[in-house]
DNA sequence: GATGAATGAGGTTTCATTCAT
DNA sequence: TATGAATGAAACCTCATTCAT
């Protein structure tokens, strides 16, 4: 019955999708239940995506390659690899506060989306692991498997936001930051 | 003459379901794929389970709770804190290396069983948490949220084995062993 | 100021929608692809016509009875019966080489609109069977079902253009026309 | 409910859709209307077909290649031009009356399966041509563009099927197949 | 015990039509 | 008056589960 009553309805239906998405799951959440979240028929729905895997698809894309590139100009300015690191530690704990669905949905959703990017897009992954190589060539980080490197950085940074979701943690994330990045540091030091 | 031709059929489902669970998600798997993978037919499945949902719930159960058991025991006979959280870690890359499958399906995959199981029940984060309460009361490591602490481990030990799966990383996660032990130790002490 | 850019777009939605039917169906064709093939939105498709079948059947109805009457009309001046059905024949293949995609519309197309007319109006099957009847009745044409030899009238000028649509002839029909009346009167006089 | 009733549901399911797709058009023709006229639920009937399309693939395919060979060893062993069409038209009216809603669902509803068949596959048409190509290299026939020669008969042998469809004429085609080889050859040699 | 056709609920998608703007 | 987002019914299809054989 209402028609036009928002005029943002595509970026409502991305909002709704992202979070029930991360609340339930790809799979699990239908068509349905996103056009109930945001009021509209579920044959609204189509004319702002082609399909529910496109949706996927299309917002995961785009934000993730945003997400990469701000991570990337936030380590830019920097100079030493220890700085990049802190710097891109602290746009994950920022990126995740601003908007904590959207950033489980990128890191841990995901859904078989990875898989579907132009081979050679850059990641975050890629980003930090260059920042690690960087470092290890500058002689600031010890001799070591830069990718081994990365995945230690990673899980520091990302499994207290999942601890977060389980209520195990604060999702404030931010608050933790420097403790993640000393703790970040301290690993990939420590040969 | 045998009835059977293969008399484990359920150990069979179990370890084929898993593995499908893992490489497409547990509702992208149908009842269909897992018969055909065992190579019965899908009536013949619900004579070893009462539906699916109770397949997934039963092997991550018994999985889960074997599993944090392990864990526990192998910390038990030391006696440091350091001894304790290494004794874990090496845990978890053998039975990593052991069935890497059994071990993305009850780390990563999960499928919101975690939440059902029994409020109270022991979980290897909880044993992790545990070992570094324990470090800190006996002054071993310094005071600090023992959960965000046990995140870090967590963090430091899983995010390899993602690492793996997508192709980062060698699948041989004990080889890491001893670094990601000493880069726990690190994150936990760095405060 | 003008209001509509085109002062002729009911017959522009015709035309398009004709050919539309015609290449892919009518129930293929969709109310969107009309519009856009006109390059009207779909809304505005309504004040033309009332309803999509209606579109169909409003063009057929018309049409329809157009070329029947056209059909009489070259075969009324002619005095034998291989007069009139040679003026019938040149009719419909002026017809088709005139405007192909409505000539398949009407004949080929239909999409049961032909069961629709009302009962008792002239169609192109019956004034073509009504000359063969006169000239049966008047010893011109050998004693037979002038329904059968309507058919096969019928058969020899339309089969060619289907096979024209097939790319197997020409579409130029009209150079065929000759050879059409000649096989039309074979066919018609020999039992 | 039922469950087994009938061994032969793929059988009766084709039968049905062929004689659903003849009467109202494929389009036009639900998975739904196929089930109910078979009397199974509609997800029965994707463990016999994997589609919709399918369905109409795969019995237009197997069934228009299995009448062109009938067709053409109908043909091959008559010696003389005249001999080899007749035999064929003499096909074409069997054909018909053994079971017309295959016949017409093959000649006449076709759907745009024709454009599938693999380039080159031999169709009633290729037959047909074939054949007055023959008789026109061993004079037979008079020089002519046997595709035109093909479309008359071929028109001749159809249209009165869709007179028949249309209950003008008799749908028993045999009662009218010598005469429709009269006509035929009639058109062919008149030039 | 095993089989796999059948069920039926529910998912995704399409599309003629309406109507607020 | 024209637009195109929205509706809602209905289409196609999937799949966990049942059950006659």
């Amino acid at each position: 019955m209402p028609r036009h009553r928002f005029p943002n309805t595509r970026e409502r239906i991305e909002k709704a999708a992202i979070r029930l998405f991360v609340e339930r799951g790809v799979a699990e959440t239908t068509v349905r239940d996103i056009a109930r979240a945001v009021d509209i028929s579920e044959g609204a729905l189509y004319r702002h995506f082609v399909s529910k895997d496109e949706l996927v698809w299309r917002v995961f894309e785009r934000e993730y390659v945003h997400f990469t590139e701000r991570l990337e100009s936030l380590a830019r300015p920097e100079v030493t690899a220890r700085g990049k690191l802190a710097a891109m530690i602290r746009g994950f704990c920022l990126a995740h506060d601003e908007d904590p669905w959207l950033f489980r949905f990128l890191l841990f959703v995901q859904h078989g989306q990875l898989t579907r990017l132009a081979p050679g897009s850059p990641t975050p992954v890629d980003a930090v692991r260059d920042v690690i190589a960087g470092g290890i060539a500058s002689k600031e980080i010890p001799e070591q498997h830069p990718d081994l490197a990365a995945a230690l950085v990673f899980g520091i940074v990302l499994q207290p936001v999942t601890f977060a979701a389980y209520g195990r943690l604060s999702s404030a994330v931010t608050s933790m930051c420097d403790r993640l990045i000393a703790a970040s540091w301290a690993a990939v030091t420590t040969v």
